[in-house]
This record gives C-alpha cells, sequence and structure tokens, in this order.
DNA sequence: ACCGTTTTCATACTTTAGTATGAGATTAAT
DNA sequence: ATTAATCTCATACTAAAGTATGAAAACGGT
C-alpha cells in the first residue's frame, strides 16, 4: 500500500516533469503569464501531496463510531410498514444469527422460502443486506435490541 | 511513524527533481530561475497539502483511535479476547450493516483485507456469521447496543 | 365461488461471504 | 538485530446470500 502509493506518487511526478520539460514550455511560458502556471503547478502539487498523505494514513475520516451515525428517528411510525407473520419469523431468524438454511429448518420451511421472505423483506425495509435489515428495522422499533434468549454464561 | 516515512519521502522526492532538473540545466541553462522556482513552489505545495491532509485526517483518526482503545481496553479488563484495532474497525463496519467491500473502501484496505479480518474476527468470537459476531459481540459489551438505543420515543 | 393475499416451493443465476494458505510489510519490544 | 504480533494483500476455493421469475396451494373475506 505505501509503497504502491510512493511508486504511484514518484511516476505521477515524473511524468508531470517530463511533460514540463517535453512541452517546451518556455515558449509559452514566457509569453503567457507565469503566474497561472505556478498556480496550476502548486494547486496540482498540493493535490499530490495530500493525496499522497491520505493515502499514507488511510483516510479514516467519516469513521463514525457508528454512534455518530446516528440514524434519524424520523418519526416512521406514522406511515407503519406491514409485514407478514412470516416476513417477522424470520426477520427474528435473522436478528438471531441463523443462516438461511437453519431458519428454514427452524420454522420447518423450505431454503426457497426462506430466501423468498427475505427477498420481500428487504424490500419492504428498502435495504440490500440482512444486516441492514436488521439496524432498519431496530430503527422503526420492530426488533428489540437485546436478544435475550441467548445466554452468555453457561 | 508515518510522519518520519513522509517526511523522508519528501526528502526523497526533493532530492529526485533536484536531480532531474539538474540534468536539464545544461539544456535550459537561461530557464533555470524559472525552472527552480517552479520546482520549489511544486515541493511547497506538495508539502503543504501532504501536511494539510495529513493533520486533518490525523486529529480525526486520533479520535476514533482514542475511542477504540478505550473499547479495546475495557474488553481487556472484562475479557480474556483481545481485538485488534482493524478488528474492531470491521465489526463497527459489520454493525453498520455495511458489504465487506464497502468496510474495504471507507478504511481504504482491499476486500481480502477485510475478509482476513472478519476470519480472525469470527474465530476469537467463536461465531460462523457475521450476524451472529454482532449479538456477540454485544452480549460481550464489544458493541454498543446502540446503533438506535431509543426505538420510537424522542 | 370468486378474488386477493399470503405462503410455499422451485429453478436458475449472480453476488457476496467465508475459509485456507502463504507471504511481504510494519511496528513495538527485547 | 532479532523476534513477535499485526496488518496488509493475494489466490483459489466453497458456502451462503440474494435476485428473478414462475407457479401451485391455502386462506380469508365479500
Amino acid at each position: 500500500m505505501k509503497l504502491k502509493s510512493i511508486f504511484l506518487y514518484a511516476l505521477a511526478m515524473a511524468l508531470m516533469i517530463f511533460l514540463l520539460n517535453l512541452a517546451d514550455y518556455h515558449f509559452y511560458i514566457r509569453d503567457l503569464k507565469i503566474e497561472a502556471y505556478l498556480v496550476l503547478v502548486a494547486l496540482v502539487f498540493a493535490g499530490l501531496g495530500a493525496w499522497i498523505a491520505f493515502s499514507f494514513v488511510g483516510l479514516k475520516s467519516d469513521k463514525n463510531t457508528v454512534s455518530s451515525k446516528k440514524i434519524k428517528h424520523s418519526i416512521v411510525s406514522q406511515n407503519p410498514i406491514e409485514f407478514s407473520e412470516r416476513e417477522l419469523d424470520v426477520l427474528m431468524g435473522i436478528a438471531e444469527g441463523l443462516s438461511n438454511q437453519e431458519i428454514a429448518e427452524k420454522l420447518h420451511l423450505s431454503l426457497s422460502t426462506i430466501k423468498t421472505h427475505n427477498s420481500n423483506l428487504f424490500a419492504k425495509l428498502d435495504v440490500k443486506r440482512r444486516t441492514q435489515a436488521l439496524n432498519k428495522a431496530k430503527e422503526l422499533g420492530i426488533l428489540n435490541h437485546s436478544i435475550e434468549e441467548s445466554p452468555l454464561v453457561p
């Protein structure tokens, strides 16, 4: 990562210098304004410097600690989504960390059925993944936040 | 440290550019001043951009790092399991409902790396799936039960 | 009995998740 | 300087998740 960044940066600089020397800039620079050229160079290299710095650091900018990404509790209770019994069953299974296969066995259904319920569920929740579905469901108050059936201590 | 790396790198780049421009010294003697000026500006602004970017992101990432370390230490005091910084990062991503690819992009890592972290994380948590990992992590107090702490009441 | 919804299942397909293994790079500690 | 632990990335593979489509059966209500 870092070596690659250095290499790319060096490549960019080399290319830059190559272009500077190749395009016989002195013909144009003399006639045009050198200030503009300086500004351009300054901006480009500032950008490159910033880019390489971000690459080095790893840009944890929006790293958000989950809590900072507070989801609005926009009052969704006014427009509640309707879920079927089975969809809620499947949702519970997902919340417990079960696989689709395990949910199917638990509910005595086929895997296909679970997948179908999943798709419908995700569509209603407007999400793409089951983990997103969990957050959305909690957001909507559909799921309790505590899974009470999981004893940690034997 | 990364700062040292960046500093050394900047030095190396400066030397490189100096040499590259020295090579053209014979052909563009008259333009030496302009070229030197350009190089100087480029270097200064590259360094400036890097410094700005680094300090800007560095502070933010420090905040996050601090919070993560707090979590880690609290774990150590409560639980025998120790999690690395990155493992906690990806765990947060999972908790947000992100895909591995999205986590990778967020942390500026490769998908492979995320998967590796996942495997190590799951092994430490003794789980098989990310949804199980979420539950287990909540049980252990690693994750706030508060991706959304408050259901419907404002 | 008809209609609409839900539930169930299947098949085929694409995408993502997860495992196993190895290895180079980084960093802190000895 | 060497060691140990992360961290990073890659490749190859298997398993699971998710999508799309279609369709049969059940169920309740008017």
